[in-house]
Order: C-alpha cells, then structure tokens, then sequence
DNA sequence: CAGGAGTCCGAACACTATTCGGCGTCCGGC
DNA sequence: GCCGGACGCCGAATAGTGTTCGGACTCCTG
C-alpha cells in the first residue's frame, strides 16, 4: 500500500470505468504495470468492486430518511433477524447496527411520503420486536469517498 | 426507461466494469444498442458515474460512527456552514440534512475509538454553532443498491 | 561483490469500444 | 389502406484497449 497504490484507489473512486491507460498516463507508469497493481489490491481485498452510482430521482424514489428503530429484547436472535429482515425489503438501502438509545439505523429510499408513512406503520409496526423507532426525512445530502490521509 | 434501461442499470450497479459485449450479451441486445443505451442513460443524468467500492480497513478506517447534530439557531446560514464545514474533514463520509430533534447526521469513519474522540472534541465542541450532539458507533452494517420495484 | 527477489517496462496479441450505414418496425397523415 | 418519417436495433469495420510475457533494472541480503 505504496503512494501508486493510494493515487490508484483514489482515481477509481472518482472513476472507476477510466480506461487503464489513462489511469497509467496520469500516474506516469507504464499500463502493465497499472494494471498489475490494480488486479493487487482486487485480490488483497482493497477494491471490492466497482458500482454504478444511479439517480435515485430517476427510479421514482424522491424522498429519502433514516428510521432509528429501538428492539424489545435486543438480543443477538432478535437483531440478526431483524437486520436480515430490513435489508430484504425494497425500500431499504442499508441498514446499521449502531450502539446508544437506539438499536438500528435504516436508511430508507421510496418514492413520496406516503410510500415513507407506508413502510413505517406496515413493515416496522408490524415486527413485534420492535419497541420504538424515529425517522428522520433527509432533507439534503452530500457523499464522499475515503481518502488516505487520516 | 423502459425494461432494458432497468436491466442495464441494474447490471451496472452490480459491476460498473464487466464489458460492454458481457453486458449486452447478458440482456440480449447486440453491443451496439447496449452502448448506445448507457450513453443515454448517462446523458439523462440516471447514470451519475462509476465508483470503486474501497475497503475502509485498508485505508486504516476500521471505525465508524453516526454523529447527530443539533445547531443552536437552525438558519439557512448556520446550516450551510457546518454542512461545508463538515464536508470539507477528510473524516466525513456523509452529511445528512434531516428533520426532527438534531438537524444534522454526520457519517464519519476514523482509525480508532481515539481518533473518534478526538473529531468531537476538537472538531465539533469547537464549532460555536452546535447546541448539542450524540454519537453512535456502528458495530455492523450493510448497504445495497436501490432496485426498480418500488 | 554475487545472488536473489521484487518491480517495472515495452512489444505482441487477442479482445473490446465505438462508429456508421442500412434495415425493420411503429405510427400518424393523407 | 398506403405512404413517409422517425426511431431503435443491428452488424461489420476501425481504432483503441486489456492482458500476457520475457527481459532489464533496482534494491536488499549475505
């Protein structure tokens, strides 16, 4: 995990689909040897894959939120499931496990606020390990990626 | 955005690098019209481009942590600020502008519980704006991509 | 100083992206 | 019902790309 290393995780997280010769022609190194370092840190795990950013707009989902869901018992059984069960739905994007008041943190996508009053009272109400939750709409955002430097 | 835009974009979500003739082999059209679907699809803005997915430990982020803040007067000005301000620490992942009792949602990942003290302390008790915050480390989580079915 | 490991390089080859003219289909107008 | 235009898809041709591999170089070690 050399300087090249860290200029090439940084290019292909701005661009991930830049040919390889103009990874190699901006870092000055030879496309071979690019392309090695690249397949390097693939299989040391670095890169774990390359994805394309999609507008949620574009796919009728217009308004996002993060529900904090407290669980009755919460115990190992009770998150696990209750982790795998968010995540299955369509609505959800991601889904944390988060330690404080509140026991989880889903970060919900759908297309209007009824959709959102919607999943909230039909798939969370429902669960009976669920205790209490909260959302909050997302009024803006703003995403980065990791750099190196601490 | 018809079925084959969903499938491309569902395709490209997975691995924003397998070929053009891979993908359109996959979907049934010859590479040609599949190109030319991505073009579109680029040019309408669904597809906003194409990122490596990094693993945080390699980059020595091997903690990760939600901080809710609340500002002391919620104001357009206050709110752009720390948004910037926030946005600008190599630290920050996200920010998110939410509705409820904190106005801000910040996604950080830091080496170690220390650093994470040290960003509160001297990144946020610094700031003259912030009425109060509450920090959440993520012990799990899991992220997806959002798919056509609402 | 010799040996070895590791890294980088450049040329060769197979494969790929990209362009473009033509074809088929659909649809509205006459 | 027939014509004409628009649109989208296709396949061949070309330019450019990924990928492999042997050799040269550097750096460390004994």
């Amino acid at each position: 995990m050399d300087e090249l290393d860290s200029a090439i995780v940084r290019e292909l997280q701005q661009d991930a689909r830049q040919t390889n010769r103009a990874l190699a022609h901006k870092l000055g190194v030879a496309p071979s040897t690019c392309l090695e370092r690249v397949r390097l840190l693939h299989q040391r795990g670095v890169i774990r894959g390359y994805h394309a950013d999609i507008d949620p707009g574009a796919l009728n989902r217009r308004v996002e939120a993060f529900v904090s869901v407290e669980l009755r018992p919460p115990s190992r059984r009770a998150i696990e499931g209750f982790k795998a069960a968010m995540f299955a739905l369509p609505e959800v994007l991601a889904v944390y496990v988060v330690a404080g008041e509140q026991d989880f943190l889903v970060h919900v996508s759908v297309p209007d606020l009824d959709a959102l009053h919607s999943f909230l009272i039909d798939r969370l109400t429902e669960r009976r390990e669920v205790a209490s939750f909260r959302s909050q709409i997302i009024y803006d955002s703003a995403r980065k990626h990791v750099s190196d430097p601490l």
